[in-house]
DNA sequence: AAGCCATACGCAATAATATTTCGCTCAAGC
DNA sequence: GCTTGAGCGAAATATTATTGCGTATGGCTT
């Protein structure tokens, strides 16, 4: 379990797995340099460290019919631990919840939601997210258009730092 | 370019492929009981029709170095349709602007950065953000700590909504 | 400085998987 | 009741993943 710092080569396997997670081994293997055998090592090693977490299809969320998505701003009465890790119980066990993130600042939690058509939003949100212990406010904002949703980390900004740290 | 409707099939494929995007298609095709030849016509039916819109690998960003999350509320002076534009355009052009959703209600923006640490993003946010035409006011949040962060969609919702419809 | 060890590479061989081809079946439409 | 088209599965082929092994390279000890 060695914290291996990762060098450029496992840094580009991270950033070319990252923009496309079905590319085949060779194919991977030609763009970073190495042959197969060696590049895919690489890749189960990256994967048992954890810097690899696991691989997506990013799926059409409009078109598979999830037409609404929500961010909620969550304040909780009590921000004792067990509150806190209760809550965060309560938004693991609910599918709409997709992320929930806690912050400083003036609200507690932010949750990102999505949900088949505004309906179902109101359900959950008067049904489940309101009527849950400890909460004590919850401000919702509809998202009328999505500009940029990128997954994973800007491996650009990465290498940047690492030259100048260099 | 049929809106084909998707079988029941198709939509088990989508939900294993969003949970494990580099299973084999022989496992697929075992999972969704049919045998991998018309499995994988109907994965390329799916990627060509849009529905799939790509693959990725998750990776881990705090291993990377990625220390810090935020999320930034932006109001901007003019809501005029080429102001907005443009304002999403720069946000597509900084990689540490991961998301960016336009809202209703008072904030006209939510962004979600990444930044390898605090004094990174303050570089951004005063060398960048703040300094772009047209922004009128950004409260930023930290994360303290994640407490979920599923990508996708609820498969499961899904399948609820279309046996109460049918 | 020479030798040793650990690490990682590439090549070659094998196993597994992906992909194409083909013929069959079923169901809708005429 | 025939035709047509869509979708399936089996078999064959091409591509890819995986394993085993010999070799080079860099660091560390002596």
């Amino acid at each position: 379990m060695a914290s291996t710092r990762l060098d450029p080569i496992d840094r580009k396997i991270l950033a070319e797995l990252q923009a496309d997670g079905r590319m085949t081994n060779v194919e991977l293997a030609k763009r970073v340099g190495i042959s197969a055998p060696p590049c895919l090592r690489r890749v189960r090693t990256l994967e048992e460290a954890g810097y690899i977490k696991g691989y997506h299809a990013e799926v059409d969320a409009r078109e598979l019919g999830f037409e609404v998505q929500v961010f909620a701003s969550v304040g909780l009465a009590s921000q004792a631990e067990a509150d806190l890790t209760a809550f965060e119980d309560r938004c693991r066990a609910w599918p709409l919840v997709r992320e929930c993130h806690m912050l400083n600042g003036e609200v507690d939690f932010i949750l990102k939601c999505a949900a088949p058509d505004l309906s179902s939003f109101q359900r959950f949100l008067t049904g489940e997210l309101l009527t849950t212990p400890n909460v004590a406010s919850v401000k919702t904002s509809l998202v009328i258009r999505g500009a940029k949703d990128e997954p994973g980390v800007p491996f650009d900004v990465l290498e940047e730092r690492l030259a100048s740290t260099a």
